[in-house]
DNA sequence: AAAATTCTGAAAAAAATATCACAGCGCGCA
DNA sequence: TGCGCGCTGTGATATTTTTTTCAGAATTTT
């Protein structure tokens, strides 16, 4: 209860009365600049709060840790808690179940790994990836593997829509050779490699490269190795506490540039989706009405 | 380079491909919870990372410090840096990039999503959905429609390694009355029908359900007409700032359900994933390492 | 004002941490 | 399949860091 709910600086604080003159200086000394000082070596701590050595040693036995690095081990747990809270701060995401359930933990995983990634992406790279793939004078080739082709025809399904020239590859076909014969050097590569990356998507990657296309990499944090060759890499993280992978993150990114592009040629693509409505229409494919 | 401008994450993250195997590996234990791991003891980090010490020794080397106590001075005096600025609030997802962008914009209305799509869902419901699913004495059919069958699918590839009897139907197709001749009341139906609701899923259901199987629906927050007659239904927000809308909370909870699966039958599972690995190793279809 | 008590810091002892040298291993290449 | 290169980890060594001891200084008490 304390020890959970008390930071370090509050128990400092709180004991500053019962310190004596140099352990107060030295207490002062940490918070100042909380809590870096305390996460350096005690000698320099010490020359810091111009105390001597053992006042240190002293001071944190009297907070109640057994030494100065079980003190600083404390801190480093209190600094990792603080990084992480911002948003995980839900105790529980879904409210009716305990904290332990499935529901609450996956989510809280993939919460974790949006922020990681976002972190971690360059925005410049993001945006010069969505012009490519944009750009519909050049022909757009999105390619999966055994389990990313989901994602791939996702991004196709919609891709299709927005811009003409776009064809959907699996690697893990035996037909796609075909589809690199006539690649030229304008053509973009959209290439999903996730964890088991696949032999089939690095030899097609190196092909398209081979014919000076453009390749854009949808990858995990690891990195497949096709990244060596890719002109832009959009990693994502994917750990969940599954024997599984999770592509949620990757799923993000993918949305998000499918909005990108859709803002870049929105004129081209209003006349386009309106014309497909119509034939969705005719089809009788979809509810009109709920 | 100046040090000034450049973190040390930044600086990791740019020698990420001149890095190996293992470091890498450290590179990203070290990132996984910034900066609090790096300011622990060396042979603390070494562990955590499961790399051996010297490793590690190496790698900072390679960073540009000249000793592992250099770089966790380096460490300090950022984390010294950042405390000081009131910018270290975590106002925006991507950090290099405004406040507007599209990736910031996107990434906020995600999270939102699943933060409303799991307070209203309900664990018990989704419990019992993962139980219906994970019996394999029942016949597990999997259904989506023209934007949904990717979700459909996905679920699917992990099933089908999870337990036996899985089949993935797209209502799209006109193949799948076919599938419905030997429905029996033991069957379930796991069924993806989000806005721009189908037709032809909805009929799906309705014969499915008039042979007796069981009814899993994934729907958006307006809910499919499926709903009705579902016995299961499990809504996620889809709303973001797109012309399109996003799955990625719908594909949380599929992962979710995944995970809870494979928990359920997991001695099950087990084998077949052994056998499934020793078939894959046979292809060569996967790299084994990096 | 003297004595007792407590606090403080220098220095040595103890413990841990970091660095170094070397051998094994896996991987790519021929 | 065998060879060579480079990465990786084990163990020994050197260094730093922490703890302990003890004597002197400051403060309080009588």
């Amino acid at each position: 209860m304390n020890d959970a709910t008390l930071t370090i600086a509050d128990r400092i604080q709180q004991k500053l009365d019962t310190l004596t003159r140099a352990e107060r200086q030295l207490a002062h000394s940490i918070l100042e600049n909380y809590p870096a000082s305390g996460l350096g070596p005690l000698t320099a701590l010490a020359k810091d709060a111009s105390v001597s050595v053992p006042t240190v040693a002293r001071m944190v036995q009297k907070l109640g840790f057994k030494g100065y690095p079980e003190f600083q081990a404390a801190l480093r747990e209190e600094l990792k808690a603080k990084v992480k809270n911002p948003i995980a701060k839900h105790d529980t995401w879904a409210e009716g179940a305990p904290s332990g359930h499935m529901l609450n933990r996956f989510t809280d995983a993939v919460i974790d790994n949006i922020r990681h990634t976002l972190g971690q992406i360059d925005p410049d790279a993001f945006d010069a990836a969505c012009a490519l793939v944009a750009n519909s004078d050049r022909r757009l080739c999105i390619v999966g593997g055994r389990i990313t082709h989901t994602l791939a025809e996702y991004l196709f399904l919609h891709m299709q829509v927005i811009r003409p020239n776009v064809t959907h590859i699996q690697s893990t076909s035996n037909a796609w050779p075909h589809y690199l014969l006539d690649t030229k050097d304008s053509d973009v590569f959209v290439i999903f490699d996730m964890r088991r990356y696949e032999n089939n998507t690095l030899r097609l990657a190196q092909m398209a490269q081979a014919q000076g296309a453009k390749i854009i990499l949808f990858t995990d944090q690891w990195r497949s190795p096709v990244h060596q060759i890719a002109d832009i890499s959009l990693s994502g993280r994917i750990v969940v506490p599954s024997a599984w992978d999770s592509v949620a993150t990757t799923l993000l990114l993918v949305e998000t540039m499918i909005s990108s592009v859709q803002n870049l040629n929105w004129d081209n693509t209003k006349d386009r989706m309106e014309e497909l409505e119509g034939m969705f229409d005719q089809t009788k494919l979809f509810r009109k009405f709920t």
